[in-house]
DNA sequence: TCGCAAACTATAACATGTTATATAACGGGG
DNA sequence: CCCCGTTATATAACATGTTATAGTTTGCGA
């Protein structure tokens, strides 16, 4: 069965992309599920975020992100109810809501950075290992490798080095 | 601001291509506004791969477009309340719906192909010229291009050669 | 040939992005 | 000093992907 997005080239390179970071990202929930960690893949930008920069209010985490400020209120709002952010108001201006991790985010924070996203940075670093040349030919073969191994199969493959 | 997803490299590359991907099916949602064609952006790989294949039952389209059943069923039925694409059920499996586009899709993809598509693929051709390198510096060779120039300030150009 | 597992599609529930808009707080100019 | 535009956040409505599951057909095998 062709597949149609990968013949249009760059007419759908948007759609394309879509694709293959959702597979990336579901691919990664996976990993994530094994190891009994209580957040969806996607909320790790965010985290990640906090832990870079420290507390930020939300306007400067969406731009930080890139994603828009409606979308990250409601990520925080979740992490919030998970009880891995917390917000507060303490800033001499009333209408920022500052966004810090809790004690208990910071653990999780710091546990992942010890344990798991070296595993997944090194499983991705695996999967994009001599890549080189067109973009859409390095896009073809990230998902020709997707399709082999997913990247549950190449974590242990790469911390055994 | 820092921007966090890009200096996690290849630990957030799902997300970061995902992010990417929304980018540029916004600027072509943009540039298709500008035409006046009635459809969103991430309707057009489903019309393309009927134009490229014919009639597909909703499972094969799906698989063709790497993109779950569900999904599919959901975006035929948009369609099909726009006038086009329809459902038949002519084939001698009554499980199987063959969808097929109407004589006003046949048109609309028609007139894509001939005006809007060209203008789309050489403007994605172009934000992608002269890339080279590792995907990660693609990638973020793509981001700023989008930043420095979107898509629509780029169709004249790509148009003009 | 009857029954039941497999195959195909639809539906429900959810995740997470978007845009548009409402609400509340700030702060400068008359 | 108050009004009003600007800024920061929240909410609503929508788009479109997912998984899980329900409901039909189909067709094989006892």
């Amino acid at each position: 069965m062709e597949d149609v997005l990968r013949s249009l080239g760059f007419l759908c390179l948007g759609s394309r992309l879509k694709r293959i970071g959702e597979q990336l990202q579901a691919d990664t929930q996976r990993l994530l599920d094994c190891l009994d960690v209580p957040v969806q893949s996607s909320q790790y930008p965010l985290l990640a975020a906090l832990d870079r920069l420290g507390p930020l209010p939300v306007g400067e985490l969406a731009q930080s992100l890139g994603i828009t400020q409606p979308g990250v209120t409601r990520s925080v709002s979740l992490l919030s109810d998970l009880g891995l952010v917390e917000v507060t108001q303490s800033d001499g201006d009333q209408r920022r809501r500052m966004v810090s991790l809790t004690k208990s985010g910071r653990s999780l924070v710091d546990l992942a950075k010890r344990d798991v996203w070296p595993r997944i940075e090194s499983a991705v670093a695996d999967l994009c290992r001599d890549l080189s040349g067109p973009l859409l030919a390095q896009l073809a073969a990230i998902e020709d490798g997707l399709a082999a191994a997913p990247l549950d199969r190449r974590v242990e493959k790469g911390t055994a080095q």
